[in-house]
DNA sequence: GTCTATAGTCGGATAGAC
DNA sequence: GTCTATCCGACTATAGAC
């Protein structure tokens, strides 16, 4: 077997630059943009630290890059699903269930990597980090995905709910998506709170349902106004 | 005027000690633990770096000192109607609406603090800080505040939907905290969504009727179940 | 109790050989 | 493109005068 060879998922990058990427998504995830040490990142990636200025022109640069590659892979999770929602207009009122339908489609998408996927925690301590202190890599995690997520869900909103100010209509989605991030943002407190060792697939399970549960009763209710 | 005499609201502490005490809030809760610096703290207090290590044993201690200066102020915003919670027993059918009224009492505490206060970034910003990297001073947090607000929303939640698992009631009473902290600690994203400049006291408002509207919908459909 | 001076550490970036 | 060596700056903490 010839090492050089690219497969379709190698167990890491095969040259200096990707070896660094997937390190400083690691290594940034769980500490954090200032706790983080270019010599960790190094390290784990198996590379000189010199190699960070040489091709991502230092620290910062390595971040952003870093912000970049995980938004990409967070932002595929949920393209298709905001596809067909930009396609559908929703004006008759049948489309009230196709809406519905729809928004329980993005939810479980979301709920599926936000709290039950591998990746989650240091993916989604990147993101939520950037909430706390936004530096210049807010903007991609806004425009490539909290933005039209956010839009979207407000679009269903609207359908489900026939909510006149879509002003509100962004609040309303806005409280939705926060039922969610608890989640994973309040992964220690939730453990704690129930004795867990973690999120198996019977929790992840359990707040899935507890969380369409709820917003399907927030929608009903909100509907017969 | 006796500068030495103290006041209960003191614009800034007198002595050395409180003035570091509240510099740290401020830092900390801007920058995070790592990125601030003992530096900043002492220049904002106007006192010497050396008093620091001398009054809390170094920075670690000083940002312990600081978690449960907020940790205090938070919980005694809820102290209150915890109590109340605390002496009702929840037991005939009547007291599903004293339960209801008791939650709606809690939300609005909290949001008034999480969301509308103008300290809250601050504080806010230490409390979710400690989620994403739980250091030694997170124990404060999560029993003197998380643990006793959610067992409470939980309590009601049971009283007030039948919920016959306890379990799943801890599940729906983070749902329901996390449609509140959403607002704060994504707050960035909802002030560039929706074209803000930040919270007033308007958009408070909003924010808090729309949790209440959710969260009462969600309330009633469960109880139907 | 508060100060100055400084020790001791560590992080990021650069220069230049290979 | 990758390495070693090193610089420079910034940080926390301590020693010791006052």
């Amino acid at each position: 077997m010839d090492q050089k060879t690219p497969l379709s998922k190698p167990k890491t990058g095969s040259n200096t630059q990707d070896r660094l990427l997937e390190a400083a998504v690691d290594v940034f995830g769980r500490h954090g943009f200032e706790a983080a040490t270019t010599r960790a990142i190094a390290r784990e990636a198996g590379v000189n630290i010199a190699a960070i200025p040489y091709y991502y022109n230092g620290k910062e640069g390595l971040y952003r890059a870093a912000v970049g590659f995980i938004v990409k892979k967070v932002q595929s999770q949920v393209a298709a699903v905001l596809e067909e929602i930009k396609e559908q207009s929703f004006r008759d009122a049948a489309s009230r269930d196709a809406a519905f339908v729809l928004l329980e489609k993005l939810l479980e998408k979301i709920i599926n990597f936000m709290v039950g996927s591998p990746q989650a925690p240091r993916v989604a301590r990147i993101i939520l980090r950037e909430q706390l202190y936004p530096s210049s890599a807010y903007e991609i995690i806004f425009n490539e995905f909290l933005e039209p997520v956010l839009d979207s869900i407000a679009v269903l909103v609207t359908a489900v709910t026939g909510e006149p100010s879509p002003r509100t209509a962004k609040l309303r989605a806005m409280a939705v998506m926060g039922q969610i991030f608890v989640f994973r943002f309040g992964r220690e407190t939730m453990v704690r709170a129930m004795g867990l060792e973690g999120y198996s697939a019977k929790e992840t399970e359990e707040i899935r349902r507890v969380i369409l549960e709820q917003t399907r009763g927030a929608m009903e209710t909100l509907t017969q106004l």
